[in-house]
RNA sequence: GGGUCGAUAGCUCAGUCGGUAGAGCUGCGGACUUUUAAUCCGUAGGUCGAGGGUUCAAGUCCCUCUCGACCCA
């Protein structure tokens, strides 16, 4: 069927603007209103047919395009191509022509004169109801989860808007979005085990990156004051629900600023975000800011190192810690093996008993130095606790945590403290106590780079396999003079998993990595 | 890597003590001119994830494996 000439292409939305004047109470449309409103106004639609429903000479389907649904209601007296509803399946791709009616009960349709078959699907939709639940299928099948559960749409066009304000934000902050190379000879920027590729004409083996880190701030250098990239990085670990081999990451560089800005930057940036979201999807946003356990309403938390770890050991009543805490003694505590100590510890509230202490000591025994025993503390006394501890006014919600002054040791790409040259211009963000975003003022010193990198291959010598190369190139681009800078960066995997609410990373990519398919 | 749970019709799920494989939706045929998970009548649809074992008899009990979910590391 061509359509005729006076019918106007139009999307669902569109079609059911026309109508808008005669919608009435809980949607309803009356029937007059719609005619006299459209004034026989005829109209082309296309979609997807979602439901069929027939009562004799009567027909009705659900049509569904990118705008939205609309009921095309056939009558078998006046549509011309009625007979074909008999080859019509759910899950086909239809045009239809008619013009706008309201039906008994209310409902906008148009009264279909003709219509005809764009596209045949030839395997069921998934039952109306129940949907797809299983949700292997769901992963592997993506193309008929979006149809069966509009949730999980909803979920993506998140994705999107939230990629698309983080652009505007820095675009609007004077930075340059850049791409920078995803195949690297050396591993860098992170501390996390890579995959490996080959090149066969080159004969030359590469490494899928892990953060583009590195060659960002070689542009720091090449006088690109203001840089992000946000792409794909590849880690070769376990998958789980908070992991997926590749996954989104935003990097951004800011020339003469320092930690301190990034701090302000960070709230500002995340707030923004949500309030695009909020202003583009409202009933979305709404559902989902009612899920969150945290919120971005209030200031958030700022708290160094150590003063989160002193903290947690008053909270958790472990006295005689916290007493060296105070005393600056601390490390002279978990140098030696803490194992002695626990028992009575462990008893001192429920706090102390529901700390992972048979791991915490595991660990730091393999700690070399002060620093790396600091955050072995920090990571099992007070960071799965921080969603407890640092609490929105009413106590409702958790805050996002800042917490600052990391020990240089754990931190082979940030600038020493000016005045504590244990400590480095770091800091991580804890949203409902997991990790967004990472940023420090950056190392730009090319011989205590040098040093740094020595250390990360020592480390590789004994036995370490997520540690960095020592990136010559990376040390000459810094002899020829860095700007003192700050860099920051975002997994954007979890910042759209903490917007929307979503409980799985594989909640918020399209095609998460599976196991292969067996036939 | 460890633990728990799961896999039965295209989809969602039952299947008791080990005794002939079930329902709803979907599909197919039919009725019905205002439906909304339409309704009604009829009908089709199965390598019970794979392999092995116990048994007269296994979807069900045992072992191994595959895939997945959740929790832990």
């Amino acid at each position: 069927m061509a359509p005729t000439r006076d019918a106007t292409m139009l999307d669902i939305a569109q079609a059911r603007a026309l109508a808008e004047a005669a919608k009435g109470e809980g949607g309803r449309y009356d029937a007059e209103a719609v005619t006299a409103s459209t004034a026989g106004h005829r109209v082309h639609v296309k979609g997807r047919v979602l439901a069929l429903r027939s009562t004799g000479g009567l027909s009705f389907l659900r049509l569904r395009d990118r705008t939205g649904d609309i009921q095309l209601l056939l009558d078998e007296a006046t549509c011309a191509t009625y007979s074909d509803l008999s080859l019509l399946d759910v899950g086909d791709f239809v045009q239809a022509e008619g013009s706008l009616m309201a039906t008994r009960r209310g409902e906008l349709s148009v009264a279909t004169e003709h219509f005809s078959v764009l596209t045949k699907s030839v395997r069921p939709l998934p039952e109306k109801w129940h949907g797809l639940q299983d949700v292997e299928l769901r992963y592997r099948q993506r193309y008929v989860d979006l149809v069966a559960n509009p949730d999980v749409g909803e979920v993506f066009r998140a994705r999107s808007l939230i990629v698309r304000a983080v652009r505007r934000y820095l675009d609007n902050a004077d930075f340059l979005e850049v791409e920078t190379p995803t195949m690297h000879p050396l591993i860098g920027g992170a501390a996390a085990r890579p995959f490996v590729t080959h090149h066969n004409a080159l004969d030359l083996r590469l490494f899928m990156r892990i953060a583009p880190e590195l060659y960002l701030k070689r542009l720091v250098v090449g006088g690109f004051e203001r840089v992000y990239e946000i792409g794909r990085c590849y880690r070769n670990e376990g998958i789980s629900t908070r992991h997926n081999p590749e996954f989104s990451m935003l990097e951004f560089y800011e020339a003469y600023a320092t930690w301190e800005a990034l701090i302000v930057r960070t709230e500002s940036l995340l707030r923004e975000v949500d309030a695009s979201l909020k202003a583009a999807m409202p009933e979305a946003h709404a559902k989902w800011s009612l899920a969150r356990p945290f919120t971005f309403a209030e200031p958030f938390a700022r708290i160094s190192m150590l003063g989160a770890v002193t903290e947690a050991c008053r909270v958790a009543k472990l006295d005689p810690w916290v007493a060296a805490a105070e005393a600056g003694t601390l490390d002279a505590i978990f140098a030696e093996d803490i194992g002695p100590a626990i028992k009575p510890l462990a008893s001192s509230s429920p706090r102390a008993k529901s700390i992972d202490w048979g791991n915490f000591r595991k660990s730091l025994t393999k700690c070399e130095n002060a620093g790396e025993r600091l955050f072995a503390a920090y990571e099992y006394l007070a960071e799965p606790f921080l969603a407890d501890d640092y609490r929105s006014t009413d106590n409702s919600k958790s805050v996002p945590v800042f917490i600052t002054e990391y020990p240089f040791e754990t931190s082979p790409l940030a600038r020493k403290n000016d005045t504590r040259p244990d400590l480095v211009d770091r800091f991580e963000l804890f949203v409902h106590g997991r990790e967004l975003c990472n940023a420090f003022s950056e190392l730009n010193d090319p011989a205590d780079q040098a040093d740094r990198f020595r250390a990360q291959v020592d480390k590789k010598a004994k036995g370490a396999d997520e540690t960095m190369d020592f990136d010559e190139d990376y040390v000459r681009a810094l002899e020829y003079g860095m700007p003192p800078a700050a860099g920051f960066g975002m997994g954007i995997d979890r910042l759209v998993m903490m917007l929307t609410s979503a409980p799985s990373i594989r909640d918020v990519l399209f095609f998460p990595q599976l196991r292969p398919e067996v036939s």
